[in-house]
DNA sequence: ACAATCCATAGCCAAATGGTTATGGTTTGA
DNA sequence: TCAAACCATAACCATTTGGCTATGGATTGT
């Protein structure tokens, strides 16, 4: 059903794709030029793994001339905190706790 | 590097691992057999998964007889909830307004 | 004692996945 | 103008993955 949940946990499942996305987070926008340097691997796969991660929205692109600039786009990971505010009891716990302190400040 | 990460992103990747975590989430501990009769698939397929899923720390059994009870073990999260506190800046934030606000509630 | 139940493992298979090289379209620099 | 750089796509390949059926060991109920 919740098709982003599922893109989301699928792309960051991939050691490869989890450290472009960190390299991203880290260090800011990135040519697909500069991230093959980094990366392990050839640039097809590269691009490869910058499409399903797009596919997530996990990341955005910007052409500039021959260049594509690629930057993380966070919010993404959103489905992946709901997912665990419902079934981590851990985290709900936690939540919850924010929730009665953001009550108990309101008043 | 983080062999627990790692475990716990690729568990969660498959849409039918995650249907048995959240079953067992939010219904408490099951037997194998009850497990199998809500999901869609074989009994051995569902061994499979709590497989994985023990594997991550994600689960864990209790023999009592012929049956095996698994339960969540939810703390088995807290690797997935690191990186997202490293690699996404939303949470990032998230994280720095609650600590701004437990320090200045201290005061 | 013995049939039935519960579950894990083995063995098999199709599909998905992650990698590679080859190629070609744009854009830039000399 | 033309070679080089940047990147995406295509075509291919090996491995992994997620499902199945078959089987067998242990436990329970009759």
């Amino acid at each position: 059903m919740q098709a982003a949940t599922e893109n989301v946990f699928k792309a960051l499942s991939d050691p490869t794709r989890r450290a472009i996305f960190e390299h991203l987070s880290r260090d800011g926008e990135q040519t697909v030029h500069a991230l093959t340097y980094r990366a392990r691997v050839s640039q097809p796969a590269v691009s490869k793994h910058l499409r399903v991660l797009k596919l997530a929205s996990l990341v955005r692109h910007r052409r500039e001339g021959r260049e594509t600039h690629y930057s993380v786009q966070p919010q993404a990971l959103a489905p992946l905190a709901d997912w665990m505010s419902l079934y981590g009891t851990f985290w709900r716990d936690r939540f919850d706790q924010l929730e009665n302190l953001l009550k108990r400040m309101d008043k």
